[in-house]
DNA sequence: TAATATACTGTATATACATTCAGTATAATT
DNA sequence: AATTATACTGAATGTATATACAGTATATTA
């Protein structure tokens, strides 16, 4: 974005202002008007000058075709998704990655990694549907009852966490037409991926 | 405001949708060319049907002159949380607003207005939960199986909607332990405020 | 039964508007 | 010394656009 003038800057403030007022962007004419200008070309020139500069876009062949380039997201904040296959850890890799949403990193408070697509309903209870997207958090520090995205060999699924003893851990499906998954430690690897903390559903 | 018919509402969402995208408001030939018609008039008297209806202001003899009457594009990403009170239409009204999330507009695919916190358990297999936000659209296009935020006099609720038909009017909630609410539009007037097209969950 | 609202196609036209060309003038670069 | 950018006036032109007029058709209301 390169210096503005005092002038073009006139002009800017005044499109901004015909916007707020009417609902719809100005012609040549109307700045003029606004500003005192008696030939439309004084608006033309100015505007050619803005849109060069980038502060505006100009629809060509288009009434009142001018649109305000506002110095868009702050911040460049992708989130990818990815997807739950039954196999396999959920990796960033470019290829596991379905498409990335942009939204603010505290959006779900503390902030998270990556948003993870559920398949299935064994959290039916728990209002997590499927092809909901979970919001993770890549962290090790669980609790009993939190949500979790727990790897057990190959398999990758969400469940709510429960220490019963340091051997034993329970994953907890919240539907009845589940069971309950029990783990003991001393047989069986677990890994804790993250844990849920939010969740996101596109209708 | 005066009830608006299913046509007249895509006109309207068109206009929102044109100025989202480009800045500035529909001509009567793009109109046409969005929804498919072959006549400039056939946007023409949609538009006039909208304005008298009090939807949108016409400047007359003004290229694209078309201003929307309740502009929900508050802020540039900002969308309100409303708390869903039992008593009364939710409304932008500031003492209703919670707070305001900053999410792209396309956040849900086709757009939205605002959040609306959900309160008790009545959607609770559809995977709606308490103090889940809601992401409502503004509109009066409903289809059997919607989820909707519908008014009966004071009370708003959020339910499936099922038109049994023309007279009759289900509202259907996802929990066993609540009944449906059937309808009779002959003794009783329903609002439409809006359907949901998606959902967050804050842990 | 007539009148009104909805929902369109299709043609026509005055004008609203973008845009180019021709100038004048000053200041800042190269 | 020659460009280039800024900052305007003034006139000209093609077309983008609003809008009226003439129809067809269905459904609702008075």
């Amino acid at each position: 974005m390169k210096e503005i003038t005092i002038q073009q800057n006139k002009v800017l403030d005044c499109i901004q202002e015909y916007i707020n007022k009417t609902g719809f962007p100005p012609t040549r004419a109307n700045i003029c008007k606004e500003l005192g200008f008696k030939s439309p070309n004084s608006a033309e020139t100015h505007l050619r000058a803005l849109e060069k500069k980038g502060f505006i876009n100009i629809e060509s062949g288009t009434s009142r075709g001018i649109s305000l380039v506002n110095p868009v997201e702050i911040e460049e904040n992708g989130f990818p998704i990815i997807g739950l296959v039954a196999a396999g850890s959920p990796t960033l890799a470019t290829e596991n990655i379905e498409k990335t949403v942009n939204c603010p990193p505290t959006f779900f408070g503390s902030g998270f990694d990556y948003f993870l697509r559920v398949k299935g309903l064994s959290m039916k209870d728990a209002g997590i549907m499927e092809d909901d997207l979970i919001a993770v958090k890549k962290t090790q520090d669980i609790r009993n009852g939190d949500i979790v995205v727990a790897r057990i060999e190959d398999e990758v699924t969400v469940k709510y966490f429960e220490r019963k003893s340091p051997e034993v851990v329970y994953l907890k499906p919240a539907n009845e037409d589940f069971k309950d998954i029990k783990i003991d430690l001393r047989e069986t690897e677990i890994h804790i991926e993250g844990k849920s903390v939010g969740l996101i559903r596109e209708n």
